[in-house]
DNA sequence: GGAAATATTTTCGGTATGCGAAAAAAGGAC
DNA sequence: GTCCTTTTTTCGCATACCGAAAATATTTCC
């Protein structure tokens, strides 16, 4: 129970085999149990036992009975007989990063004009750790189900931003990224071989950009490019996706690639107007 | 340091005199005192030293210190040079709860059919302790700011979703609201006398209503209704709102009124469908 | 540039605090 | 009714967290 799921990418340079997380020794565990906690709620998950709860996150009954109350009596979990959810409140935590980094004021003019320009939808999203995360995201009416809800996280193989999030990096923290990775595949054709996806984001790396069909989920076809800071570092990524038999590959490239790319750099225009906003996304 | 903000409004009938929060006597501080960090990131402040959060949250340099290294360790903190930020990831985490209620699917048809009926913005809120949380939110293309995101949180008594919410609670609740509330003024106009709050609340439980002109912020004047579950109660409030001198209170209520009850009592239709989103939002 | 003030990091010993095992109590299944 | 699972409580132990204070670094201001 001694090991965090953080990986640290960036920190300890950790030549070879000796691969633990060498956690900095001044480490709150508790603090970390009761997040780790929040974080075993998702779509799969909205509601949950303790039992539930405990076995996902490996903790005793008890421990995860007192972090519990405790997330309770702060309003972050509500209980409703047995099973336990998150409240509402748990969206005020994200909001104090949303708007204070007045992701909205910068990015939504634009994911607007390439969504009235294009249809379907258009995101904008970071990487964090294995994950890539949506930070900002705007689509046509079209319901159905909303695939990415800012905030949202995915495996940042699976996704077009994600690619081009990973082509971004060096290639020491490439190797890190690939350092015991297990890809589950999330459809039929998602890309599992380490080697295969290495090759892809090479590619990328020398295209500039990625598409992803049906990756993530069946329907899903995205094109996604960087946002790149001055200094040429990937800080972010942009994508325009749509529905997989609307669009394909090739008709995205065609069609939406200049747009998408002086959007982009329309983007990382604006950002350098943000600094604050830059070193917030920017690892 | 052992009071903790959660007032629990639900919990303890707590006749009179003894208004102590009597937290649960199994309570991770550690944990508690971590998400406090977390919380004290808002718009006014988004980056701050070591030392301003420890002032601002009351705890020792060393304790906020111990906190802030598990949050970077977890990343949902960061640091450049001398100041901490929040990181993307800490949206993951409201996302679990964001999509897991499926509030997207069965808020936003609702709210941009409003939006595009009347133009301006639309938003649903839910009571959390004395704030309004916006749950879900529409709007035209974003003008100057963006008043209210998703997640945000605002003085429940400063807004109209928040008088309607509170109009919707029991006497005996509301009571444990007034007791001990102090209103910092937001605007010029915002009410800050209790007794005056009150009579306005009394007002909006026979109007069914509530209309609010530049409380929360100059320059916005909304209309709100509350959403009943089935059995009358008050379960969370839609409003609609525009800019002062584009729109007022009474042309709120002529022209957008009727159309808001509807559209709010086809949410509380949909909601039967949805029970657990009724639980969640509901406390 | 140097001195004073402030902020950050580290150390350290004590104790409150969180820990898990195990028992007790409460539900559920059949 | 009995068995099995889940939840809650108890309890003694170990340690993880605590704050004060010293040591170091950084900033401020003259």
């Amino acid at each position: 129970m001694t090991d965090h799921p953080s990986a640290n990418l960036q920190i300890s340079a950790a030549p070879g085999g000796d691969s633990k997380p060498a956690k900095p020794d001044e480490f709150v565990e508790a603090l970390a149990k009761g997040i780790s906690i929040l974080e075993s709620f998702d779509a799969a998950n909205p509601e949950m036992t303790l039992s539930e709860i405990a076995r996902k996150v490996g903790y005793s009954p008890a421990a995860a009975r007192r972090s519990l109350i405790t997330l309770m009596a702060l309003g972050y979990v509500g209980q409703t007989n047995k099973r336990f959810h998150l409240r509402p409140k748990i969206m005020a935590l994200s909001s104090g990063f949303y708007y204070s980094a007045q992701i909205d004021e910068v990015l939504q003019p634009h994911l607007r004009e390439l969504v009235a320009k294009f249809g379907d939808a258009s995101s904008v999203g970071t990487l964090e750790q294995r994950d890539v995360i949506y930070i900002a995201h705007n689509s046509v009416q079209r319901a159905r189900r909303a695939a990415a809800v800012v905030g949202a996280r995915y495996p940042a193989c699976a996704t077009s931003l994600g690619r081009v999030l990973l082509a971004g990096l060096s290639d020491g923290e490439l190797d890190r990224y690939f350092d015991g990775l297990v890809i589950e595949p999330l459809t039929s054709k998602t890309i599992v071989d380490p080697v295969q996806l290495r090759e892809e984001i090479e590619q990328v790396r020398r295209d500039g950009y990625s598409t992803t069909v049906d990756q993530l989920d069946y329907g899903i076809t995205a094109l996604a490019v960087p946002i790149r800071a001055l200094d040429g570092r990937t800080i972010a990524a942009l994508n325009t996706s749509g529905y997989s038999g609307m669009v394909d590959a090739d008709f995205l490239i065609a069609n939406r690639l200049p747009e998408l790319r002086a959007t982009a750099s329309r983007i990382a225009n604006a950002l350098t107007r943000y600094p604050m906003l830059v070193s917030i996304i920017g690892s």
